[in-house]
DNA sequence: AAAACGTGGCC
DNA sequence: TGGCCAAGTTT
């Protein structure tokens, strides 16, 4: 096996030719002149790029940068707007701590991001990948960049068995000695395009690796096999409902949900909690109806049947749950409650 | 330390 | 079509 400094220099070279063009990102030829990357928009894109594709991210990232164009912005901003633009991106904690992390940076850091792993580490929503990613791409830190692209290339390149997430520290081992002390912001990159875009997670390009040669899985025949993984639990079913309520004039009922817990701080139809039965009561007395159809929703760790009740709502009436949404943006809400609303304004249309 | 926490694309 | 998986963090 060639040394870890030879093959950095390989990833480095393949980089250079292929790194991909993300609108967060400074390319290699601008790194080599000095140019790094906003930090704000660093950190902005690594928060949404947690558990979530690059296709996905791209829109919202733009959106945000146009709408808050600096960390200050973001801290001056509306809760509720800014939860409204995450809608649809999933795990809205994420939203939440972006807010807290930036009135901690704009108020207390003078609005200037720590420039260590550390001192990232310690603010909202910053973990240990994060704070690693921040530091060797914004600020060109010799940070070990582990994710789940750099886990799985790992276990491929070491022809590591064990599955995940028992194999954990060892491909974070592996991971500490590949990382080169030159270049550490386009080597974190690098590897994770590598992964992202070769050695990906099924059927693997391994002709064109440029990792191809020391590779032990590849040689075993075994690259597309790993990483193994624990086997998972099966999702239990819930049961829920939905009341979607539509005044005269067009306002819609909505509640804000708890800021803990599943789409917390987010707008949601009121409804019970899921669990076994979908019971209770309308926020409202109202001629509901049942259009007939639910909503199906799976969870990161259960499906979801969701009952639909739809009515139509006088002017004076007033809700015991729930205030009453003027100009609804369907976008804002969380897709399983963009669900909902969808369906139900099928049966609106249909009664008209 | 295991469980909670979203969603969309892919096969 | 249903399970797998993605630039993880928090409790």
């Amino acid at each position: 096996m060639r040394d870890a400094g030879e093959m950095a220099e390989e990833l480095l070279g393949w980089y250079d030719r292929h790194a991909r063009v993300l609108p967060w990102r400074v390319n290699p030829a601008q790194r080599a002149a000095g140019i790094l990357p906003d930090p704000y928009a660093v950190w902005l894109s690594e928060i949404m790029l947690q558990q979530t594709t690059v296709a996905a991210v791209r829109d919202y990232f733009t959106r945000f940068m146009a709408l808050w164009p600096d960390v200050a912005a973001l801290a001056a901003a509306d809760d509720a707007r800014v939860m409204g633009e995450w809608a649809g991106l999933g795990y809205y904690a994420r939203a939440r701590n972006l807010l807290k992390c930036a009135r901690v940076v704009a108020g207390e850091l003078g609005g200037v991001f720590p420039d260590s792993a550390e001192g990232l580490r310690a603010l909202p929503g910053i973990g240990p990948y994060t704070a690693g990613a921040i530091a060797a791409i914004a600020f060109d830190r010799p940070e070990p960049v582990v994710d789940g692209n750099v886990e799985r290339v790992m276990a491929r390149l070491f022809r590591i068995e064990t599955p995940l997430p028992r194999a954990k520290p060892e491909m974070r081992d592996k991971a500490a000695a590949m990382t080169p002390a030159t270049r550490p912001g386009d080597y974190a990159q690098a590897v994770m395009d590598l992964g992202a875009t070769i050695c990906t997670p099924k059927s693997p390009a391994c002709g064109i690796c440029p990792w191809r040669e020391p590779c032990q899985a590849r040689a075993a025949g075994i690259a597309a096999d790993l990483p193994a993984r624990e086997a998972k639990k099966p999702k239990p079913v819930r049961l829920g409902i939905a009341y979607v309520g539509r005044r005269e004039d067009g306002a819609w009922l909505l509640e804000t949900r708890p800021e803990s817990g599943l789409l917390g701080g987010m707008l949601g139809w009121p409804g019970g909690v899921w669990g076994d039965t979908a019971e209770d009561l309308p926020p409202v007395a109202a001629n509901w109806r049942d259009p007939g159809e639910e909503v199906r929703h799976t969870f990161t760790h259960f499906h979801l049947r969701l009952a639909l009740r739809v009515a139509d709502l006088p002017a004076d009436c007033r809700p015991v749950r729930g205030s009453f949404v003027p100009r609804l943006r369907p976008t804002d809400l969380p897709t399983v409650m963009r669900k909902a609303y969808d369906l139900a304004r099928l049966s609106f249309g249909a009664a008209e």
